[in-house]
DNA sequence: GTCAAATGTGACTAAACAGTCACTATTGAC
DNA sequence: GTCAATAGTGACTGTTTAGTCACATTTGAC
C-alpha cells in the first residue's frame, strides 16, 4: 500500500491558507462589528482577497461562522481537559474552569463575541444558530464531565448540567460587563478574589 | 393661567395608542430575531401598520432601539430603588439586587435581549450603541447607590462599580444560559440557592 | 516549453431593505 | 354639513448586499 496520506502540494497549501486567511478576516470582523452586522465584502477585504475567492470556501456567513464556533469550541475544550495538576477536590476543578475561560477569553478576545453572541442566538436567528445547538452542548458535556468524578452519585445530571450553565453563564456575563470600560490589569485585578468566592459558593452548592 | 395639561383628545390618543403598537411590535420581534436581524417592515407587519408610520414616529431602528432601552432601564431602575423591607445589610442590598433583576426578566423576558444585546454591543455596532452609554451607565449608579452606605468609606468608586459590574454580569450571563432549555420552573428552583451562595461571596468580596 | 486542472477575481445580476411621498382616512373646529 | 389639520398608507426609488460567472492567474504533469 501506498501512503495515503501525501505530502500537501503547493495548490494544496495555497488553498489551505486562503481558507486560513478568510477564517482569520472573518473573526477579526465579526469581533469588531458583530457577526450580523459584518458582510462578505467586510470579510473579503479584511483578507484582502476578491469576494469571489470567498464562495469558493463556504456557501454563506452561516457556513464560516459554524466553522469558527466549531473550532473555538474544541480549542476551549481541550485546554479544560488540560491539567497542569491533577486535581484533588471539587474547589480544584472549579478553580480551573474559571482560569482556563479567563487565559483562554485574554489570549482570544475576538472568540469572545463570537462564542457570546452564537450562544445567546440560539433562540433568536435559527438561520445562524440551529447548526450551534452541538457545538454548546459538547462544551456542556464537557464541564459536566470534569465535575462528575467529585460530586455524589446521586446528584442528577441535571443539576450538572445547571452548574456548568452557571460557571459558564457567570464568566460570559461577567466578562461582558468588564470588558467595557476595563483594561486588562483591572479585570484581572477584579476577577481574582471573586473568583475564590464564587469556587466557595459553586462548591457548597454541589455539595448541598 | 389655563391649564397647561389639557385632557387628550381623540387624535392625540390615537397617535399615542399607534406608537405603543410600534414599540411592543418592535420588542417583540427583536426578542425573536434580534435586534440586528430584525427589519422596519417585520416591526410594522407585527403592528399591523404601514410602513410609512414607522417613519411617522421614529427616524429609524437606532431611535426607537434607544426608546425601549431607555424605558426598559427606566422601569428596571425603578425596581432597584423600590423596598418591600428597609435593608439592614450589604446583604439584604444584595438580596435585593438579584430578586429584582429575575423578577424582572421573568416577567418581561422580551427585554432581556434587548437589554443584553444593547449592553454588548457597546463595543461593536457603534451606530446603534453610542446613544446607549446613558442608559447603561445610569444602571450602574443605580447599583452604587444601593451600594455605597453599606460599604467603608476607604472603599473606591472604582470597586463599587467592578461589582455592580459582577451583579449584573452573573445576573445576565447565568439567564443567557439557562434561558436555553431550562423553563421557567428550573431556572426558578436552580437559581436560588445559587443565589444565596452568591450573596455570601459578594459581601465577603466587599468587606474585603 | 505545452496543456489541463485548480485557484483567484471583480464586474455583474437579483434580492432585500431603508427611506420617501403623493395620496387616502380620520379627526377637530366651526 | 365644510374645511383644515393631523394620522395612516403602500407603491416607489435608491442603496446595500448576497451570490454568480466568464475570465485571469497559478500550479502540476509531462
Amino acid at each position: 500500500m501506498n501512503k495515503i496520506v501525501t505530502e500537501p502540494n503547493r495548490t494544496e497549501k495555497r488553498s489551505a491558507r486562503t481558507r486560513r486567511r478568510l477564517l482569520e478576516a472573518a473573526l477579526e470582523v465579526f469581533s469588531e462589528y458583530g457577526v450580523d452586522a459584518t458582510t462578505i465584502d467586510d470579510i473579503t477585504q479584511r483578507a484582502d482577497l476578491g469576494k469571489g475567492t470567498f464562495y469558493r470556501y463556504f456557501s454563506d456567513k452561516r457556513e464560516i461562522t459554524t466553522c469558527l464556533v466549531e473550532d473555538s469550541m474544541a480549542r476551549l475544550i481541550a485546554q479544560l481537559n488540560k491539567f497542569s495538576i491533577e486535581p484533588k477536590s471539587i474547589e480544584d476543578v472549579l478553580e480551573h474552569l474559571l482560569n482556563v475561560h479567563y487565559d483562554f477569553f485574554v489570549n482570544n478576545s475576538g472568540e469572545f463575541v463570537l462564542l457570546f453572541q452564537g450562544r445567546l442566538f440560539l433562540k433568536l436567528d435559527r438561520r445562524i444558530s440551529e447548526s450551534m445547538e452541538g457545538p454548546f452542548s459538547e462544551y456542556l458535556s464537557a464541564i459536566e464531565s470534569l465535575l462528575s468524578p467529585f460530586v455524589s452519585v446521586k446528584m442528577d445530571l441535571l443539576r450538572i448540567r445547571r452548574l456548568a450553565c452557571a460557571v459558564a453563564g457567570f464568566v460570559f456575563g461577567y466578562f461582558s460587563f468588564a470588558m467595557v470600560g476595563m483594561d486588562d490589569d483591572s479585570i484581572q485585578a477584579n476577577l481574582k478574589p471573586l473568583r475564590q468566592s464564587f469556587v466557595k459558593s459553586m462548591s457548597s452548592f454541589i455539595v448541598h
